[in-house]
DNA sequence: CAGTGGTCTAGACCACTGG
DNA sequence: CAGTGGTCTAGACCACTGC
């Protein structure tokens, strides 16, 4: 060990406070407490011991747990709520994070109507062309830390606003977790894929990058979208990750910008 | 008063928590001590009192001006700081954040070289077409909560990488508060143009909000960026706001993406 | 009413910075 | 070395939820 930790055999919270202030006088990374509780929390959101939309133990139980005071779990708790981990709720308890609950708009999905609110016209139409068995490109092997021509799965669909083909995209998931998504499943699924992959194949989407450009559709995009070839189109290429920041999805979306925009907020 | 407040003439920091927990038995609204402390600090910022890149009162003499205790006013940093108005440095003090030290790339510019990092090109090239004084459309007085027809003040500008011309930006500023900007002074000031409006108007954007389309350009628009009418853009229209989110620029930009991307973290 | 998260305090000690 | 922010504790009390 080259820093302190949090000992079962740790007798009290005082011996750990102790234990980091006096800890690795020459080594250069320092941890505190609450950082080591947090890696704690991760394993057990990671290992599946608390599940998605199930309450954690509460602000006490882990502070026994951990032999810290409350007020250590607690800002471990701050930060793992602030990274949309975990969700407060007062007087109810600490949730963990699921996809599940956006019924009106897709978490990850920055897309708006110009006019009205997201939900207003009902939810998206959902239309899936594809999905099939397939052998990982140069770029989606590297988009998920596999080998060029390893096995992995492919999604193609269309979403539709108020019967208007809007977004078509292409999903690549990495074989072996997600064994047995067909396109039935997909399509018998009622709420966002990403809510799918919780509670089917255990997979906790917690963070997302995407690249951004503007480009011209080939003719199969055209037809899918029933847009003409001078349409200009986001192109929207995302990698998701779960929690130990291993990426677990890439996704190419295409986005028709006429009637609706990109929305993103700068801090 | 409808609710509890930091009074200079309570005496104690436990008067005032009293005072915050006796507080309108009948009223909803319910704010916390560290809070109204927020809401003061930020009148500080946006007095003057404090100004970018200076280091604001240590977290004691806070506490003992607002008597309250320094967990307290810790809090209502932490806030602060999470929002992107303070820095906090490890002992040095906590500082009033500013545009002007991001030198490789500017804060709120999210598009990116497709090889090698932002500034491995050296800085941006900038050219400034235009600065002129107009009268607001109906578009420009709503996104800046003027009347249509007031004076404002358009810039006109392009960016370059590596001598490549990339961006075409109109930005869009009220007329009042920018009096006296000069197309000579953009080109004079060595830095993001952020970091010219604090010094020089006292001016300090805090929070943006950008809503993206893919767009074709007009025939001005490929002249300026030396391209075909058939190059798709990125067509990035910002609103930037100060402290008490009053909007104080528009900003319509224009992205060539093929050598470059916009960036966007999704959590 | 009991149990949860949320606020506030007071005090101790640590890590980092600069003179 | 003094001064700053950063961590940790212990305990009190409040706001909210649901039974």
């Amino acid at each position: 060990m080259t820093t302190s930790s949090v000992f079962p055999s740790d007798s009290t919270a005082a011996a750990n406070a102790d234990a980091v202030a006096a800890a690795s006088p020459a080594t250069p990374a320092f941890s505190p407490l609450y950082q080591q509780i947090k890696v704690l929390m991760l394993h057990s959101l990671q290992s599946g011991e608390w599940k998605p939309s199930a309450a954690i133990p509460s602000e006490q139980e882990l502070a026994a747990r951990f032999k810290v005071s409350q007020g250590t779990v607690r800002k471990a708790i701050d930060e793992l709520a602030a990274e949309n981990l975990l969700v407060r709720r007062q007087g109810k308890g600490t949730f963990v994070a699921t996809h599940a609950e956006h019924h009106v708009q897709y978490r990850f999905l920055k897309l708006f109507p110009d006019n009205g609110d997201p939900g207003s016209k009902g939810p998206a139409q959902r239309e899936i062309i594809d999905c099939k068995r397939m052998r990982a490109s140069a770029d989606v092997a590297r988009a998920l830390c596999l080998h060029t021509g390893d096995a992995v799965l492919q999604v193609r669909r269309v979403l539709s606003f108020a019967d208007v083909p809007t977004i078509l995209e292409d999903v690549w998931l990495p074989a072996t977790p997600f064994k047995g998504l067909t396109a039935e499943r997909l399509n018998d699924y009622d709420g966002p894929m990403y809510a799918l992959f919780e509670t089917e194949f255990g997979v906790c989407m917690v963070r997302a990058e995407e690249k951004i450009r503007a480009v011209l559709p080939d003719t199969d995009q055209c037809a899918l979208l029933k847009i003409g070839p001078q349409t200009p189109l986001l192109s929207v290429e995302r990698i998701a990750y779960t929690y130990n920041d291993a990426p677990m999805e890439m996704r190419r979306g295409l986005y028709l910008t006429d009637t609706h925009y990109y929305r993103n907020a700068l801090n």
